[in-house]
DNA sequence: GAAATGATCGTCT
DNA sequence: GACGATCATTTCA
């Protein structure tokens, strides 16, 4: 299943994981909308930039397998690596339609006022779905994490910048690497990347 | 609706 | 020591 679209650089596959359903311990997302990050001086805005460090170790490692990160001190977020070992390519999920416990992800999710809110969002995808550093590595073809594709690619979705990605002065926009399906209410709003200043 | 703001800490410089 | 692949809340229109 996997193995028809991995390994490949993760400007291919992104779309390709549209309407896929991610499935972690009976809480299971249907993904409509991810971001393509690429590899080591390939692309400035990706973490693998600079080559391998602590952090980012997973996304050197093998297609197929969660790569899940903290950032701003207290949010966690996921990527499916998809390159081949070594090449450090991989795919952000930002945001889905929960399918599957979705008693459980509102438990989750308190703050949610609707449904659609529940996984709009890369942190809010992972706090639904349980998803935190403990699961940095984890295959997806296993018993408590598996990722199912649709068995014809989704007919039609929208391009466009990565949402909070800075690039060399600032741009979003070299890499228009952001797929999404249009319409969709659970797509998380466009947000240009601001600096944070100091107090 | 849109915009501003504080929270909070691991990682890299 | 600075800053980030963010979010919830508050404030204003």
């Amino acid at each position: 299943m996997l193995e028809s679209i991995l390994p490949g650089h993760a400007h291919d596959v992104a779309p390709r994981l549209l309407g896929a359903v991610l499935r972690v311990r009976g809480v299971a997302v249907r993904l409509t909308e991810v971001e393509a990050y690429g590899g080591p001086g390939e692309d400035p805005g990706s973490h693998t930039f600079r080559g391998k460090g602590r952090r980012n170790a997973t996304m050197f490692g093998p297609p197929g397998h969660l790569y899940v990160y903290f950032t701003y001190g207290m949010h966690w977020c996921a990527n499916v690596v998809c390159s081949p070992e070594g090449e450090a390519s991989g795919v952000l999920l930002r945001g889905g339609e929960i399918v599957e416990g979705v008693e459980l992800a509102r438990r989750r999710r308190a703050s949610a006022r609707r449904d659609a809110e529940l996984a709009r969002g890369p942190a809010r995808l992972t706090v639904a779905l349980g998803i935190d550093g403990a699961d940095d590595g984890a295959a997806l073809d296993g018993a408590e994490h598996s990722l199912t594709l649709l068995r014809t690619p989704i007919a039609g979705y929208a391009t466009g910048p990565r949402t909070g990605v800075s690039g060399p002065g600032g741009d979003a926009t070299a890499f228009p690497w952001r797929f999404w399906l249009p319409g969709e209410p659970s797509v998380s709003p466009y947000r240009p990347h601001v600096p944070k200043r100091r107090g």
